[in-house]
DNA sequence: CTCTCATCTCTCGGTTACCGATATGAAGGT
DNA sequence: ACCTTCATATCGGTAACCGAGAGATGAGAG
């Protein structure tokens, strides 16, 4: 029971490295501002973000540092690193060329 | 090792469906239709496209009928049903919807 | 007449990706 | 003390797709 109702799967990486890309922040953070950006229509679950961020983190797109929130809270930040800007930009690219032609074929003209 | 790369996940039933209300066509020809109507963009593999039609057909989305292609061989041809049609312009409606909200987040402009 | 090629359908095992449930805990307000 | 909000994390389950493989048939070539 569990289909991506408010994601459109293999987006996310893609989504959290283009947050970071404006600006570093903390998972939870992350959550709320792409779902500010995005005028509530992207929403990722704590499920989904973290395991991703572990993956992202792992694969030396992102860099992490405890730090404190703007709650004083202690929240782990995570910042793009240049491999990450790199892989942002392919991502991006690769987006725009198959939403490109998935929305084309969507709005084909019926006989 | 299969991340699909000429496929975003989730979007195979609406491309089908789509194709399938132009002309009702087989499987075959869905494929090669798919990627003709894309400018070679958007490739199904058969692994994923015949599965995915016959789970579209117990759905009820479609109905297969075996015919004669082109060519003369058999073929089992699908055609878009009534509830289908419905289901179509629901992932349609839902694909502007996401799509449109990832194309507006990956073009915000950084700082 | 046989051989090969293109067409056409199908299944299975494996991987990736995401979600729901669940657990933990700290800061600040009541 | 207690509750809410902020914050991180893991686990098991499910959906979706792909690669590899198997097999059948009609047309045209040799």
């Amino acid at each position: 029971m569990s289909k991506p109702s408010d994601l459109v799967q293999g987006t996310l990486d893609l989504l959290i490295l283009k947050i970071l890309a404006l600006e570093p922040l903390n998972g939870w953070a992350i959550g709320q501002r792409l779902k500010q950006v995005s005028d509530d229509v992207l929403q990722v679950s704590d499920g989904s973000l973290y395991p991703a961020l572990h993956k992202l983190e792992q694969q030396g797109w992102i860099v992490s540092e405890w730090r404190r929130s703007e709650n004083n809270r202690r929240a782990k930040f995570y910042a793009l690193t240049r491999p990450g800007r790199a892989y942002l930009d392919q991502e991006t690219a690769q987006w725009i060329r198959l939403s490109t032609a998935i929305s084309q074929v969507v709005s084909l003209e019926e006989l």
